[in-house]
DNA sequence: AGATCGATGTTCT
DNA sequence: GAACATCGATCTC
């Protein structure tokens, strides 16, 4: 009987975030919980990288939220956001060197009814798991995964290889208010890849006042 | 298809 | 106290 998909390796995740963002565009993430499961198709991620990148969470250093960004290739990182979403990356790069990947979207290929529960608002499946906390929602991930072994093969969250993809586009990331000229948002055609959105600038604003 | 806005709470200054 | 790797609703074009 044939084996099923090959899960990816830490050694091959431990490498620059630009080179393993592209090589997660295709991959399949599956997430079992007392729920059921589900698993999505990447098809959209962005590169988050150490130390010269004043977008990426470990910009000034080590943190207890950016703490698994420190430590070995191929580990979730999940962050909560905008006071109620969770957003989850794949931790990339060598031990003690900061890196990651933000997975942004994904088509749902397993596990559609329990997605779909999961997420009542979206309108046809391809919205199920288009945006980074659109993704963790229908996957059922929260804090509670943050530092998961995605190489580990007893792990709830397991990172599995696909069909190779071509055609990979790039541009900025999506609400980035930094660094917006490198383009380190990957993404393959897919009806499922978040509309772009420019990065808010919330420097204050000084307000004259009324007379 | 784009613009605007409110919700909500953790993290860092 | 401000910023924040967002979403969903509601409005205009």
């Amino acid at each position: 009987m044939p084996a099923g998909p090959r899960q990816l390796t830490e050694q091959e995740l431990a490498v620059d975030p630009l080179v393993a963002a592209r090589l997660l565009l295709g991959c399949v993430l599956r997430s079992t919980t007392p729920e059921g499961v589900v698993a999505v198709r990447v098809v959209e991620v962005e590169a988050y990288r150490g130390g010269d990148d004043p977008a990426s969470h470990c910009y000034r250093g080590r943190t207890p939220r950016n703490d698994v960004m420190f430590g070995p290739a191929g580990r979730l990182y999940v962050y909560f956001v905008y006071g109620m979403h969770f957003c989850a990356n794949v931790v990339s790069l060598t031990d003690g060197v900061p890196g990651a990947v933000l997975l942004r979207a994904g088509e749902v290929v397993e596990g559609v009814d329990l997605a779909r529960r999961r997420r009542p608002a979206a309108r046809n499946d391809a919205e199920l798991a288009k945006g980074p906390a659109r993704l963790t929602g229908v996957l059922g991930l929260d804090r509670a995964h943050n530092g998961v072994d995605l190489t580990d093969p007893d792990s709830p969250v397991k990172l599995l290889a696909g069909e190779p993809v071509t055609d990979v586009r790039t541009g900025p990331r999506v609400g980035v208010a930094v660094a917006v000229d490198v383009p380190w948002r990957f993404w393959v055609d897919s009806p499922a890849v978040s509309t772009y959105r420019r990065g808010t600038r919330r420097t204050r604003v000084v307000v004259p006042p009324e007379r």
